[in-house]
DNA sequence: TTACTAGGTAACTTTATGTAACCATAATAA
DNA sequence: TTATTATGGTTACATAAAGTTACCTAGTAA
């Protein structure tokens, strides 16, 4: 009986969020300042706006980011970190420097 | 022209990695110690044979990983982290801080 | 009139992942 | 003898996730 034999309900949700394709991305590109969704997207051409548009809402849903409709015409919508998604991005700085160094 | 308009091929990179699903679960399940296939699929039960079959490969291709086979019967299959790996656990740690607090 | 913008949505195709069965080998159990 | 178990896979097939294309709304510009 190890008492280190299963993991922890925190570490697998955060990987459970993280580990979605375009993740880890559109948190990185919204770390500088709030961006538009058609900014986002030019910033991950290769992602589409229909998974876009997804992952927004998870991210939303996750207290990660936060959507502001502008009423303007045509409509703008602007997203951006809350408290807990800059502390998200500041967290994956780790995981990039790695990248730097080993990739 | 924005001085910051592009992403940096190994940030890409690294979230192309780590944004496949229990990437990150099985890297962090490594840290501890050396594993077998049946550990740690015994660690992540949700995980596929089949997937996590996939993912070793992946990681020692990316030479985060290394696979040591032991002649024995029935063979054993042992998966330890290398360096690259290590750090890349170690990395890992401040997502991980993020969602013990956050989550 | 036609085209363009922004931020989507709907329908459909392709890729990724999940599931169940199977393999080889040797040791052990019935 | 004939199962059964263990290990680390592989195979074929089913389902879920992501990619593609066309379309929507309303206002503006050509």
């Amino acid at each position: 009986m190890d008492t280190e034999n299963k993991l922890c309900n925190k570490v697998e949700e955060c990987y459970h969020i993280m580990g979605k394709k375009w993740m880890g991305l559109i948190v990185h590109t919204l770390m500088e300042e709030p961006k538009r969704f058609s900014e986002i997207h030019a910033f991950i051409p290769d992602l589409s706006k229909r998974v876009l548009n997804e992952r927004m809402k998870e991210l939303e849903d996750n207290g990660i980011v936060l959507r502001n409709v502008i009423a303007d015409r045509p409509v703008r919508t602007e997203y951006s970190l809350t408290k807990k998604g800059t502390e998200l991005g500041r967290s994956l700085k780790a995981l990039e420097a790695w990248a730097d160094k080993w990739l």
